[in-house]
DNA sequence: CGCGGCATTGATCCCGGTCAAAGGTCGTGG
DNA sequence: CCACGACCTTTGACCGGGATCAATGCCGCG
């Protein structure tokens, strides 16, 4: 994506909001990443800003060192992840263009995130965008909302991780990245060909598996007729309600 | 706790917060919480706001019924946990007083909650709540620090499920509780005295284990004589360093 | 005293991890 | 364009940690 595009602010509704009691300003979308915030704060933000391109498997940043950027992932796919001393790794998320990798209000970052291909991404300096919100409300409630929904998805993740046997994490894995592929589909329709920008050892490391259980799990559904696998990371679903009936816990 | 003590707001510092150009207003502490509010708005909470007891058992909110409010824990402790539809349960998150229960900008709740003693709550009505904050970013800042507390550990959460065998996930979840209880002790002190507030199914419930699992490794912590049981739910801590090992990934 | 619910302990089983080998895929260089 | 090699994926054989099933113990309460 052209990054003059993505950081080009876009004015998408007419609405206004009214600040405290004193003045009113528009809200405009900052970027693809669906961020919302006055025009004073949009080209601000457009300032402090700078952008950078990562090859694949390089790293952003690590686990425990000082935040200093909020990153807006602006194309591409990262994963963010946490180590355990003895070397095992585990995903916490993966993260699709449009998203923000941010812990506002807190002093390091709660993990260490990588490019799994190529990506291109913004930075602000945190501190100042803690400013630019704590003085924009709009911009805040923006952030929040992202926040939020991420607290929710990694909930989501706990109840897989801490009681779905391995089938049924790997159906809800493909379920998922469907579903984010094709935002569009009401999730009825057959055939839908997903690619997977990440390596088995990546979605072991995400579902708390071994990448050869996440190969196992693949074949029988290749082999119960759900899936196709003309590649590696492509992956073509026959049968999203049968894939889904995997996923509810088998006797319910 | 006295319930007018935990609604009474106390006037904790003398800082004054600049709001945007126009006016400077006292910043409060509203109740227990530590939610950081102006003294308008803790005002206005304070009307809007009411007080209920819950029994040991009792459910406070179900997954995916509509938010009606914003629920401030003043005393006691609670579970959050998601169902599957075979009937197992997952517990995301215990809370103590002081704790919050919100989805701000979301419409459902996203797990059920039970007090697992007798507790005290505050419940604000969600829409009312969600306005105060959209013209207060102090408390907005401050909802936003708990939520961002409660996604680290969750973060926490998904790598002890993913990567932690059985006698780490119980090791690390009597070194938080213990951290818990004792927030001064800077946890070198042998000999700490814990209580448990839940049962052994709803650590099971909370750990991804069995409840076997987890009284297996409360008796080897036992026989190894790093712990005591006088009672189910009592613990005495002997040796937090070599539970400490126990829990850091064994071959490191 | 006896009952019901919770915790502990033991015996066995099985899912998923580990170890090992073979098969694919892709990039690189001849 | 093909051949090589590195790396990734798949498949198989085996093992072990934790689940399951079952029995016993413990404690509070009627």
């Amino acid at each position: 994506m052209d990054i003059i595009t993505a950081i080009n602010t876009k004015h998408t509704s007419t609405r206004r909001y009214l600040k405290s009691d004193h003045q009113t300003n528009d809200i405009r979308q900052f970027g693809v990443v669906g961020l919302m915030a006055t025009t004073h704060s949009c080209a601000y933000m457009r300032d402090i800003a700078s952008s950078r391109n990562l090859a694949a498997g390089e790293t952003l940043c690590w686990e425990d060192d000082p935040i200093q950027y909020t990153y807006l992932l602006i194309d591409g796919t990262m994963k963010a992840y946490k180590l355990l001393p003895n070397g095992r790794s585990q995903i916490t998320r993966f993260m699709t263009s449009g998203e923000i990798i941010s812990s506002p209000l807190i002093d390091n970052y709660s993990y260490s995130t990588e490019a799994l291909g190529d990506c291109t991404i913004l930075q602000l300096p945190q501190k100042r965008f803690d400013k630019i919100m704590a003085k924009d409300p709009a911009l805040m409630k923006s952030v929040f909302e992202k926040l939020s929904i991420e607290l929710q998805q990694a909930q989501k993740q706990i109840l897989l991780l801490g009681r779905m046997p391995a089938i049924e994490r790997v159906s809800n894995f493909l379920l998922d990245i469907a579903k984010r592929q094709n935002p569009q589909n009401p999730l009825l329709k057959a055939d839908v060909l997903i690619t997977l920008p990440m390596a088995r050892v990546d979605i072991a490391d995400y579902l708390g598996l071994t990448i050869e259980t996440v190969s196992r799990a693949f074949s029988k559904f290749r082999r119960d007729g759900l899936i196709d696998l003309p590649r590696p990371n492509l992956v073509h679903l026959h049968d999203q309600t049968r894939l889904r009936e995997q996923s509810r816990s088998l006797a319910d």
